[in-house]
DNA sequence: TCTGGGGTCCTAGGACCC
DNA sequence: TCTGGGGTCCTAGGACCC
């Protein structure tokens, strides 16, 4: 979108590395962009409350992801505002990772908007990984109408942080023989991992660029960092990243939750300190658990763990968890054990006042399991048969279902089910 | 209108088992 | 009577990423 793409000028013929990191620009902004004239070129904000994405237009205000929509429009006031359409954005990063994949079989999509793609081995038939970025930047801009960002190096971790330099709609190719010269001189904040805390904690001790991390030795950085940390730094400093590129990579853990605003100081008084009856919270627990289960089932997963998210007055926050003795996607199962663990939270959420509920299900596994449940029956009841059998679809899914045991106070009944 | 919604990974203590 | 070490699982919190 703005200026032309950088390609660095030392590059490769061979031993170049095969990693490419894409990274879509302002993802949310640049869809709303292409999808309506009128905002090209302007300063575009996604999102009212909270800036979900800003344009480089707005960007050049000093507007940055995450940032409250208040002050954004302070510093922005020509900006245009939209609301989100989170539906849309699903359909362009469905089209991207399409191009992705019909690029190189070897794709790991780390987020709705960016992926590491492995093009080793492509050289005979689709060229140089240069050649091959250069190309893939073309095809996500004339078959999806978008601008990507493309870093290329012989790790994913010096791939991603070339495609940060690179940004925005532009190309870096980090040649193997230059790859430290490229790192060291950058600030320790481009470090993949490194955020405010620890960048304070290094900063502190004037330490500014991965340069001078790299002099630290591991030892210093554990003491400064904790173990995981500290030689996760010390590796990256020194541009030692084995990892390889993974396909299929598949979530561990499936969420949904909800700011629910400040609490009303009227309402303070009226129902306590959360603002909010128990019904009220109950009913928005219910919701969240329904939406998580539903996009469990779809994607035929099943879990055991199921973790409440809440956030306080104070925007302190707390969590807390449970694990089933079994792994399911069952609404009202998921749903009982939310519900333990609210109320058990009830005093504090009296105490300080609730701005957000979430519930997430983790320890996800695979529903392939060839499962043989046993549900009581009397608990979906109503005595009636068709909602049990619903309720046994509900928490296994009905494709997978086949046929039902129903076992009564002295004979059993095997019921086929045709899957649908 | 102070601060959305979706995730990952690590740490640390306690229970429990061998 | 006193005394190990190793491993896994669960829970809670925190940093970080997009």
């Amino acid at each position: 979108m703005t200026g032309p793409a950088r390609v660095c000028e030392h590059m490769f013929m061979s031993g170049e590395g095969t990693i490419l990191h894409a990274d879509l620009d302002a993802f949310y902004a640049s869809v709303e962009q292409r999808d309506d004239p009128r905002l090209r070129g302007r300063p575009v904000i996604v999102g009212s409350g909270v800036v979900l994405a800003a344009s480089y237009e707005a960007k050049a205000c000093g507007v940055q992801t995450a940032m409250g929509g208040r002050s954004a429009r302070r510093l922005c006031p020509q900006a245009i505002v939209v609301e989100p359409r989170m539906s849309a954005y699903t359909a362009a990063s469905r089209a991207v990772f399409e191009v992705f994949k019909q690029t190189t079989p070897m794709v790991e999509g780390l987020s709705i908007d960016e992926a590491f793609l492995d093009v080793g081995g492509l050289r005979r038939i689709s060229g140089t990984p240069t050649e091959i970025a250069v190309r893939l930047r073309s095809d996500v801009l004339e078959r999806v109408g978008l601008p990507i960002t493309v870093g290329v190096a012989r790790t994913k971790f010096l791939a991603k942080v070339a495609s940060g330099v690179a940004k925005p709609d532009g190309l870096l190719v980090v040649p193997p023989d230059g790859e430290l010269a490229f790192l060291h001189p950058l600030p320790v904040e481009r470090l993949w991992g490194v955020g405010p805390v620890t960048a304070n904690k290094l900063r502190g001790r004037g330490i500014a660029t991965v340069g001078h991390v790299a002099q630290l030795g591991e030892a210093a950085l554990v003491s400064m960092l904790g173990q995981a940390s500290g030689r996760h730094l010390h590796a990256l400093a020194h541009n030692h990243d084995p990892r390889r590129v993974q396909v299929g990579r598949r979530r561990g853990s499936i969420g949904s939750q909800r700011a629910l605003g400040r609490t009303p100081t009227s309402a303070k008084h009226a129902s306590g300190a959360s603002g909010r009856t128990p019904d009220d919270i109950d009913a928005v627990l219910a919701g969240l658990v329904d939406r998580v289960t539903r996009r469990m089932r779809a994607a035929g997963r099943v879990g055991r763990t199921v973790v409440l998210r809440l956030r306080f007055d104070d925007f302190s926050r707390a969590t807390r968890s449970h694990t089933l003795p079994w792994s399911t996607a069952h609404t009202q199962t998921i749903l009982d054990a939310a519900r333990g663990l609210m109320t058990a939270a009830m005093p504090m959420i009296e105490r300080q006042g609730l701005t957000l509920v979430g519930v997430a299900v983790g320890n996800l596994d695979n529903d392939d399991r060839g499962v043989q449940p046993e549900l009581p029956f009397d608990r979906y009841s109503g005595g009636d048969l068709d909602s049990a059998l619903d309720a046994v679809r509900d928490r296994f899914g009905s494709s997978a279902v086949t046929r039902a045991v129903l076992l009564g106070r002295d004979q059993g009944l095997s019921v086929p089910l045709l899957p649908d």
